[in-house]
DNA sequence: AGCGCAATGTACACAGGTGTCAATGTTGAA
DNA sequence: TTCAACATTGACACCTGTGTACATTGCGCT
């Protein structure tokens, strides 16, 4: 294992525990997180973990800390982004459906899966919902949008991605890319630039084609 | 506690655990299918579950099996139900997304949540989803709708109520109802006739105003 | 009444998880 | 070189869960 994490000279460290605790929450949920096998990944012994953490529980708070920090804040940012048209303002916001540094899909799914078992986390996925979905009504109403109307076009933007995150299905970029525009038409009623789309193509490293 | 499904004069049953497990799921996922605390609730000893049932796994397959049954059937019929106009035809897909009878959306949540756990399970959710998007895509198709637009406007339609779901929000009849028509009109691009939106609220309960 | 079997219960062995403690190793700085 | 802070460890006590073997209860039938 890399031990890249390393500067004290320790092997642990609480960002290696989180690290590792990460991993195994967005791979088999958070019922897998457990110190004992976390502790054999590590390659440590399973109560070296105490010294870093209380116990379970701070590790899973910090968890929660690392997701808020990461995904809350990023559909914000990208829907309040400077736009010509209404269509790339979408644009802008689909780059977070597109780079894994704006938006933690795997992460928000196993956040989600995780808020049922737990009604406090429920209440703030609840609450990141409502920022999100606000944000996306307010890009709409920018553009001249109807009240009603974007309340309901934000949530359709914002849905559709939490079903395909929720489907779990891992499709190449090419095919994704080929759909963007007919999203863009539903989700703005109208048809982008192709400039637009070429600025939105060439920003994630696709050529059409 | 009731004992509805008792005909046999014996307390326990295997619909009896099942239905027990199956509410356990809903509200807290897999991980809390355990017997012990399963035995609990039902006010049995722990050991006579091995009477219905082979072990665990036996339970959590048939609580797969429940599922199967019961979701992926009814949006391929809802789909292929008669309508006149696209906007109707909507209308009857909307009938799953209203009524637990046809579509159990907590359940839904709870397999998906599941499957990040499960490889197995994982596969099956694909299958799943492959088979609705498809009987959607048909639907757009039967009226005119080109095909690669059926496609976008099948996983929009789709992939909204997946996130819905996923939103675990508990929303007022009367809320989710007022975003219907705007729902329609995105998803086909028609406005629904007024009697075509009365046919469908009648069917669901609900008087509007 | 009593037999048989479905259903339940008790006792045991075991696996894997948590958290505390006292003891020990490692490192940089005084 | 010694000290203190940092980091790691094994042993212990405990809890919750699984599954098996065996005993026990109670219903239905003859």
């Amino acid at each position: 294992m890399d031990q890249s994490l390393n500067d004290t000279g320790w092997r642990g460290s609480q960002e290696g525990w989180l690290e590792a605790a990460y991993q195994s929450l967005l791979e088999s949920g958070v019922d897998s997180v457990k110190i004992l096998p976390l502790a054999k990944k590590l390659n440590l012994s399973r109560t070296s973990f105490y010294w870093f953490f209380k116990d379970r529980e701070e590790l899973l708070s910090a968890l929660v800390a690392r997701w808020r920090e990461k995904n809350t804040g990023n559909i914000v940012k990208q829907s309040e982004a400077y736009a010509e048209s209404l269509a790339e303002a979408m644009l802008n916001v689909f780059d977070c459906w597109l780079s894994t540094d704006l938006f933690d899909a795997r992460f928000e799914f196993a956040v989600r899966s995780w808020a049922l078992q737990s009604d406090e986390l429920l209440a703030e996925v609840h609450k990141a919902d409502q920022i999100r979905l606000e944000a996306l009504k307010r890009m709409f109403m920018r553009f001249g949008v109807p009240e009603t109307t974007s309340d309901v076009r934000a949530r359709t933007t914002y849905l559709v991605q939490i079903g395909y995150i929720s489907m779990q299905s891992k499709e190449e970029l090419a095919v994704r890319m080929k759909r963007i525009p007919e999203y863009i038409a539903i989700y703005t009623g109208e048809v982008p630039q192709q400039r637009e789309l070429d600025r939105f193509f060439a920003r994630h490293g696709y050529r059409p084609g």
